[in-house]
DNA sequence: CGTTATCTTGAACTTCGTCAACCCCGGTGG
DNA sequence: CCACCGGGGTTGACGAAGTTCAAGATAACG
């Protein structure tokens, strides 16, 4: 169905997948239980633009919602702003999830989203998508998993920002970060964070300062080693010490 | 189709309502565009059974997911217990507010749900519910925004949960909880809390301690009047200023 | 190569948590 | 009917954790 897809531009960062059957994300972004034939139907409806640079709005809040978007390689942040001008990150988004499922309540984009780095997404045009997944019923499956996982992971989040520790929070994140790279064979043990660090604290409840302290003091005992934006977490273990609240004392 | 439903016992305290169609919450459960014949398609899938009493389970943690649940009347609170044993208030649920979207997930309930008085409940069997929703498009739609709704609602509890004070959390509970009973016809600035001090302090990231005071300090200002969990706010206004962070000096 | 953004570090201060005592109220039983 | 008990709530004193303010270091960028 449809192969004469629409191909507007290729990232040229990275390999190149124009289609969801080929694409190494395919059972990250949509974890898909469905047949080949119906990846096609989906894989029809996808739109693949041309890479974000960083500082580039996926969309901002109150645009009209339109679609959803799977994110290729890059990083995005989501944020909302109060009525008294206040921003809070509400999430970062790495390769294989989804984005702007806030969309839906409201038929616009309650928050914003924005590049980190060079980013690229395939759109997947909602309305599209929900008349598609009222034919598969995998899809709808699919599409009701993927919005009940982003509530599950938020009220995750709640965890770490009601009452935990600073440690605990940057530890947190960073294990966080870690875990979804290692998903796609990048290592567990190294990589270069997205975010700066007031993004980071902005996340995490918390000021730039006391994520800075803590780097510095995760650094000192040897548990991370953290240039900048390059992280080598050395003592995995003791690192998930810490986000247990009361790091106890099993690795100190 | 199915007139002669399930009608398993009704709620003794409160008006009866054995129809979607007569309920008054219906604009707010499921915010439905559907037409009367819809309605009656979704009336004749949900299952009203006999009120939870206070401290009862709605579901634990761990549950296989069978059915989000439509509060009648009465109070939900949701938790999620972390493997080091802590547990996390994720959130209270009101008359007209849906409780179980955690579960589409995993196909469990991540978080347990009990009654924190007597609750009746109408439950609507999860698989009959997508089952129906693809015949119906208006209600896939509104089922998507429910979904929507929470993450969107969740991720404005990180603004709280992230760097407020105790003030503004403990205000920002209050006002909410009196919006939502307001758009019951009740009054939005005399009510009951269903909920304990040390449910408001851990929902909040906070101690019982703590929101205690504020509630002590909230009196002596004139602000609210609280007795235990019989709750009259005075300064409406005032109140809504303190939620904005740095409570500015308008409205001290 | 200078300018700017990001990050780090230090010192003083604030807020909230901790620990402990006490109070209030409803329920129970003598 | 009153004494006792226990859960939930309030209040106070103290300390710890994180914020704020300020200065300096390092890397990124034009």
């Amino acid at each position: 169905m449809n192969q004469h897809q629409q191909r507007i531009c290729t990232a040229p960062h990275s390999k190149v997948y124009t289609h969801c059957n080929d694409c190494r994300l395919n059972s990250i972004c949509l974890p898909l239980s469905l047949e080949f034939s119906d990846i096609d139907k989906l894989d029809s409806i996808v739109q693949r633009g041309k890479p974000l640079q960083k500082g580039d709005n996926l969309y901002r809040s109150g645009d009209p919602f339109k679609a959803i978007y799977a994110i290729r390689s890059g990083a995005i942040k989501t944020w909302s702003s109060s009525r008294d001008g206040e921003e809070k990150v509400t999430g970062f988004y790495l390769p294989g999830e989804v984005v702007g499922l806030d969309g839906p309540a409201e038929n616009i984009h309650i928050n914003s989203a924005i590049a980190l780095q060079t980013t690229s997404v395939c759109a997947i045009p909602f309305d599209r998508l929900e008349a598609l997944s009222r034919q598969v019923p995998g899809l709808q499956r699919n599409l009701l998993q993927l919005l009940s996982r982003e509530i599950n992971s938020d009220q995750k989040q709640f965890n770490l920002l009601g009452r935990t520790s600073a440690e605990a929070r940057v530890a947190s994140l960073l294990l966080s970060v870690s875990a979804r790279y290692e998903r796609h064979q990048l290592s567990a043990q190294e990589f270069t964070l997205p975010m700066s660090r007031s993004d980071m604290a902005n996340f995490l409840g918390l000021t730039l300062e006391t994520v800075s302290r803590v780097f510095s003091s995760l650094q000192k005992r040897n548990i991370v080693s953290a240039n900048r934006k390059d992280i080598v977490i050395t003592e995995m273990l003791a690192l998930r010490a810490l986000t247990h609240k009361n790091g106890d004392e099993t690795c100190r």
